[in-house]
DNA sequence: TGCTACATATCGACC
DNA sequence: GGTCGATGTGTAGCA
């Protein structure tokens, strides 16, 4: 990793630097003291205090203050980056074009920059999510209960698609939503609406299902239920299964797999 | 502004400034080759490679990766951090109680570590949101139409709240939803949902406004809308009102009213 | 503490 | 370039 720090530089010397970072197309990091403008989508204004700014090579433009995890203002990436001078001031401008949106920084005192050429290769590789959860059960179907077969998975309807779609080992239909969070009363509104949306639907499933004289049953599939939703699956008569969504990595499954 | 910057330590070293940091409370920031292990509500690894490390004095921990506005992995104000040395590495935790998530970092090369204890007394202060024009209509009801009169704010109905309940000039009942955004077909969907509910629903408006034969009419207020939209609009019979977010800040709009 | 809704949401996938 | 949906969403407000 190649570096530089600057400590308590002048106007001239922090702009030098960080016109060479960004030729570089180095990761900068500056503490100093500054005043931000935003306008684009919406407008804010952060007055005179000491701040940390963040700029990638992919444009990203970062100022964070001593809290919280989220940037107090920002650019994304593939913003442009320019510095220039003015009253004795180093501003820094990011601009994106569509949506227009302009963030400049009005820099009075810079504590230190350091800039580096980052070297990293990897990307984060994870697990426990809706559609892990939903490649579980197309693989292992047993979990919902024994017997269920699933049919269609992303099944379109009205207001947006149903998880997967299936039959329970005496033929009824089965509509899945699935959550890898506890589930609370806006998953039962939705199962509920989608369930709605099929039954107004004119397709082949439905008509199958009205003329084998079978049920339509909807589950919510999530690791928990809020108590308000559980009162709310009673009322709709959804029935809840528990399922933990899989906390297990790819690599670490396909080693499991290679083992067999 | 207080800091100290250390290029180049060993890992003993390394971990002796982190303390002294965490110790003064303030905002550090690492260069270094590292992997990262998370495990909480998903879980996640990250392989070995540099990026750039933020611990702050609320307890946020980010780790940033050379692209994206989004930390690569991260934990929340209030997580506690605490570091200790391994086989020659430098391994650092932040953790969480609930929900219980545990972030490791493991730290095989430090490029330089500063830490500054960062002076900020000032909030971001915004404009240009939904609430803000909620505001701005309560206050000037003509621009949606001459003779509007808002009766309600934040109406609760089954699935939502209502944003702005009122009657037109001829007494006719009007229920507006308002997005700060281009709106799309969701917006037109969730108001219709919002209408429905209504008019299922048992309330001294519906009562008054079926005994007097009025009519109910939906409003959806935005700056611009959809194509799509557009066409459902017409489908359903809601009214589009345009009408742009205030984007003006508080100090300014109190310097405005000051002045009269 | 828990729940709901908003955000300059961001980000990825798909069209 | 848009549209749609998931997110370890984060965050504020309120019960």
């Amino acid at each position: 990793m190649k570096y530089k720090i600057l400590e308590n530089p002048n106007c001239e010397d922090a702009y030098g630097l960080i016109e060479e970072a960004l030729r570089k197309r180095a990761t900068i990091t500056i503490y100093a003291c500054c005043k931000v403008n935003y306008e684009g989508r919406a407008l804010s204004e952060l007055n005179w205090g000491e701040r940390i700014i963040l700029i990638k090579p992919d444009g990203s433009f970062l100022i964070h203050q001593e809290k919280k995890v989220e940037p107090v203002n920002w650019q994304p990436p593939k913003s442009k980056t320019r510095g220039y001078i003015q009253d004795n001031n180093l501003i820094l401008e990011s601009h994106r074009r569509t949506p227009k949106e302009l963030l400049t920084v009005e820099i009075r005192k810079v504590q230190y920059i350091t800039y580096a050429n980052i070297e990293d290769f990897e990307e984060l590789e994870q697990a426990g999510y809706e559609k892990d959860m939903g490649d579980m059960i197309m693989e292992k179907p047993h979990m919902i209960e024994e017997g269920f077969k699933p049919t269609a998975r992303e099944y379109s309807v009205e207001h947006g698609f149903i998880d997967i779609l299936g039959k329970d080992c005496d033929n009824n239909l089965m509509i899945l939503e699935l959550k890898a969070r506890k589930a609370g009363v806006s998953a039962v509104k939705q199962l509920k609406r989608y369930l709605t949306d099929f039954e107004d639907d004119d397709n082949d499933y439905l008509k199958e299902c009205l003329v084998q004289k079978k049920k339509i049953r909807g589950l919510l599939v999530a690791p928990s239920l809020g108590e308000d939703a559980k009162e709310l699956i009673e009322k709709e008569g959804i029935e809840f299964v528990a399922v933990n969504p899989p906390k297990e990595l790819k690599r670490d499954k396909k080693v499991t797999l290679d083992a067999f």
